[in-house]
DNA sequence: CCGCAATAGCCCACTTTTCCCCACTTTTTT
DNA sequence: AAAAAAGTGGGGAAAAGTGGGCTATTGCGG
């Protein structure tokens, strides 16, 4: 669905365009009504159709009430999730307060990740693209570290 | 329902604006009229539609009388619970006692938790979010310490 | 029981943000 | 090379948020 990297420029207010391949695929999918909301393991946001939001929703309402990571996610990621609507530019207006926690200056990038997008800043893209391609390459000779999954990925 | 944290300044005198995009919801879902109590577990305010509220206040009162925890909840949560009513700008007054117990200050952060709203100081909200973002990473460095409700919760 | 002070409520005015639209530049396509 | 499409930027109107002043109400002390 979705996939590649784009390099975006965000414009003085803060609105960043989704690129046209996608446009079509959001208007039916969605009518491009987006969930955008914080990333707990990186510095970075997560946009995301909003019917493929409403399951993760669904998934993290159904756990247990008193769940410590429940209530983490609900509270930090739903509670900072925000809808959005493509404007008749097709682009989207990014709330400034998730702008500060992904440290979003004028270059961005937009990465797809299948089913929902990533937004990272330029600066802190590079860097974590770098320190993961490093990482990667230390776990693979660290025999154990491969899960089974991974194992089995075979490709 | 209640979704995404904004940013409010509370003024001089303790009151804070409502959202606009809320507005319409609690008008008809209980006439601008909340409940506003502490949390037991976090150093914020809660804030609840009336509805909402009773359903809460109902399953408090049907614990066994002698439930500790139930005492605690009734007493403290139940007991220092206030109404409130939206003015005609769409604000809420904080009561004092409240303000003091969630450390508000000017900058306040309104938080939509689907069902009710959280009431947090800037300062307090910044601080247990890079707590729980920590603990959150700290977490999926150590393999093992990912409950099964986290792993199924592929997202 | 009355007056004073403090708090709460109402309303208006100002500032900031958001939304909508158009225009310009760059890239791709024919 | 021209035309079309995509991306970028900005102006201006409208709406949301903020703050302050004035009035009404409450509660307290005299």
């Amino acid at each position: 669905m979705f996939r590649g990297s784009d390099p975006i420029n965000m414009d003085a207010k803060g609105r960043m365009a989704i690129p046209t391949r996608y446009r079509a695929v959001l208007d039916d999918l969605c009518a491009g009504e987006l969930v955008i909301t914080i990333d707990m393991k990186s510095t970075c946001l997560t946009l995301s159709p909003l019917p493929e939001w409403r399951r993760f929703e669904e998934k993290v309402a159904a756990l247990p009430a008193l769940d410590p990571l429940g209530e983490m996610l609900s509270r930090f990621v739903v509670g900072q999730a925000k809808d959005l609507q493509l404007d008749g530019s097709g682009r989207i207006l990014l709330p400034t307060e998730l702008r500060d926690y992904a440290e979003l200056e004028k270059k961005v990038v937009l990465v797809g990740r299948t089913q929902r997008l990533e937004i990272w800043s330029e600066a802190n893209w590079n860097a974590e693209r770098d320190k993961s391609q490093q990482s990667y390459r230390a776990m693979l000779d660290e025999p154990g570290a491969i899960s089974d999954a991974l194992k089995n990925l075979s490709w």
